[in-house]
DNA sequence: AATGATAGAATGAACATTCATTCAGTATTA
DNA sequence: TAATACTGAATGAATGTTCATTCTATCATT
């Protein structure tokens, strides 16, 4: 799976062949559908690996009892966090949003309201019912709080900038008064 | 090329052959080689024919002498609509930057200073130094003020939210709010 | 007007390559 | 020795690209 990630991340799914990535993990070609029926399994298992790692990323240390802002604050700057500790791994998410798995994989979910983003979606209802943050859909929300990180994210991984810790620290607050409702 | 645009768009690039381009566009699969060197030379120049389509309906309408916040709600506003009322341009332009051709692109353009992004350029510079808006790295109030719009628009294509004139304008106010220097 | 010649655009079957997947054989483990 | 895990060459389907040929429009000749 790593071997996989590698080079889905640097060179995209067509350009990531069963041979190669076999060849990369020092295995032979056919061991690797001895753990994964096919290469569309393994593209997906991977997805939800990483998904689980960015999870438990979140929860650790989250402060249950703080305020809504400080929760807030530490899910943004902990995404971000890992994100730019994890380059690959932020790369291989952004491809497969972006490509017909993750469209469809998005539609399901947000019609079934299941999954991780639930947590998200638990914590911006708060927000919205306590007056907390703006009065707009949860999605628009989402849109205004986390579409700037994956641009930052994006940045930093092309290594077009070198986002210090300090750095997400301020644009954290940033993104706090955007959304905050005053 | 609205050929490889729609299959692209909705399929990928890996699932759009150019024997079913050429099919869609009811000509021979030879005929394209005609016109277009290869399959990424294809990709490639329909990316550029997007984007100069879009510069053009940002131009149109640009308030050259009014206030920079007007001059800033002019350029998101037109962009967001533009990708509203063209789903497809923006699913092809999403894959595309999130493909190796978008990554490279990006670098040699950050590196190289030049492209059409530079119109974006000289108007946060012009903000940054008359304290119009918030002292940061123009490429930190870029993904500030476009990523959410990415969003936002992914979702409307994606047929999630149902985005109304109204919204636009209202998100476009949030977001000058999160970028304008208080 | 009628006929013939030329250009070059379009075609699509053929080719070479790449790739996911399989499976008969080999190695490892219990 | 039996069972399990692994291998990598072989397979066949899919795909990008080529090229000999056809077609159509324009020009030249009679």
């Amino acid at each position: 799976m790593s071997a996989a990630l590698e080079l889905i991340s640097e060179q995209g799914f067509h350009k990531a062949p069963m041979s190669r990535i076999a060849d990369k993990a020092g295995v032979g070609a056919g061991t690797i559908y001895l753990y994964f029926e096919s290469k569309d399994m393994l593209i997906k298992t991977l997805y939800r690996e990483l998904e689980n790692e960015i999870m438990t990323a979140i929860q650790k240390g989250y402060p249950e009892s703080e305020s809504f802002r400080e929760r807030f604050i530490h899910i943004w700057t902990s995404l971000l966090r890992y994100f730019i500790a994890n380059p690959l791994h932020f790369r291989y998410l952004e491809q497969y949003h972006n490509s017909p798995y993750g469209v469809s994989m998005r539609r399901d979910r947000i019609l079934s309201k299941t999954g991780d983003s639930s947590i998200f979606i638990d914590l911006f209802e708060e927000g919205v019912s306590s007056h907390t943050v703006k009065d707009l859909p949860i999605i628009m929300l989402f849109a205004l709080a986390f579409g700037p990180m994956v641009f930052l994210a994006r940045d930093h991984t092309l290594a077009l900038i070198k986002l210090q810790d300090a750095h997400i620290v301020q644009a954290a607050t940033a993104y706090w008064e955007a959304i905050e409702n005053k």
